[in-house]
DNA sequence: TGTACATCAGTGAACGCGCGTTCACTGATGTAC
DNA sequence: TGTACATCAGTGAACGCGCGTTCACTGATGTAC
């Protein structure tokens, strides 16, 4: 009885070739979707890209999603991690004016899929679950410590002060930036945000 | 000359015949539907909160939702609108100080639902239509523009890059402190925000 | 003032689509011998 | 080294649920006479 249906399945439904893969191609393919989705959540937000989507853009099927992951949750607790990675790591800047350049520029504003995981997902993750949750902490805390160290003075207290205003007026200044409709008023605000918080070239 | 003759009508005929005549309870449950959705959207997000949930909480059955708007996109354009229009009202503040103590405090980082538009849903509006975009732009002109009337000082330009620094970190260190999970470091953000763009004089 | 009718906000079922998830099946890869 | 078999990443259809939207219907409210 079961096969039979199995089989008029098979006859309604024929398949084409090309399958299996190497293991390596395998590994390949997962990296391929957890920087897809990475990308994609930033720029759409976790509900405005399916998985239909992200695997497409990684060139595979939906279905090979749960040979890789559990369910979504687990992708987008993946794909934080890679962004907060991807940032930390890419933080070549010997300065806070280094840094806050790179981060109050247009081409940070205009980068969200490749940009600050907090400014473009702070709102969805603070409403999802615990896990990114406290994983962003760790890294909101790191920044913290990296900002005071690069302050420094005398007074440890000031200097800790200063890199928590530092870090929020970075965040909230790309956030303004990305908000605003008019080009001049969101440069203005980048320009205002690095000559405030100091930058280098105001 | 056309555009007169419309422009009488439109004045003279504040009722017409053919107007339904409007019902008391019909505005106020339109009026509680804007209120509850403008609460949860902030607090869950546009994805986060069903029509369903939003009528059974202003005390209604769903079907009734079109009776009232055209779409849930018409509903969050309301929604955003009346939040902004609140904040703006709420602000009793008589200087950049008074206000940044209500905006940096505990009770606002809790009360996400009935707490600043942009801080809770930037990011959804961002990605949305355009509509609510531009009114948010104008938001947050109007924002920059009284925080330099309260700065002031003899250098205009000098009061504006502050005030909009001062916008950016005053939004950054909500969203931070809201992001974390430690309760001690939130409230340092808090202090630290309250601290660092509160004047000269802190 | 009362009666008959029209209006329309609200109800609850139903529809349709999107999307997360599952599943039977494929066939090249990787392994045992 | 070659052969047979087992493995499992990928495929595409299908499922189920949620949610935005539609609709026929209700009955109190407002209006006409």
């Amino acid at each position: 009885m079961v096969a039979v249906i199995y089989l008029v399945k098979a006859q309604g439904a024929p398949m084409e070739a090309n399958m299996r893969v190497t293991r390596q191609k395998s590994a390949e393919n997962r990296q391929k979707i957890v920087e897809t989705a990475s990308r994609l959540f930033r720029e759409k937000g976790f509900d405005g890209v399916g998985l239909d989507a992200i695997m497409a853009d990684a060139g595979l099927t939906h279905g090979a999603f749960y040979r890789h992951f559990g369910s979504k949750a687990d992708l987008e607790a993946e794909a934080v991690e890679l962004g907060l990675a991807m940032s930390a790591e890419r933080v070549g800047a010997k300065s806070l004016g280094e840094y806050l350049d790179a981060y109050l520029s247009q081409q940070h504003r205009d980068g969200v899929g490749a940009g600050c995981v907090m400014a473009a997902l702070g709102g969805d993750i603070g409403r999802n679950g615990a896990g990114p949750k406290r994983r962003m902490s760790a890294h909101v805390r790191s920044a913290i410590n990296r900002f005071a160290g690069w302050i420094g003075g005398p007074d440890a207290a000031a200097a800790r002060r200063r890199a928590i205003a530092t870090a929020a007026g970075m965040l909230g200044a790309l956030i303004l930036a990305r908000a605003v409709d008019d080009p001049d008023l969101s440069a203005e605000i980048l320009a205002a945000g690095r000559a405030e918080f100091g930058g280098e070239t105001p």
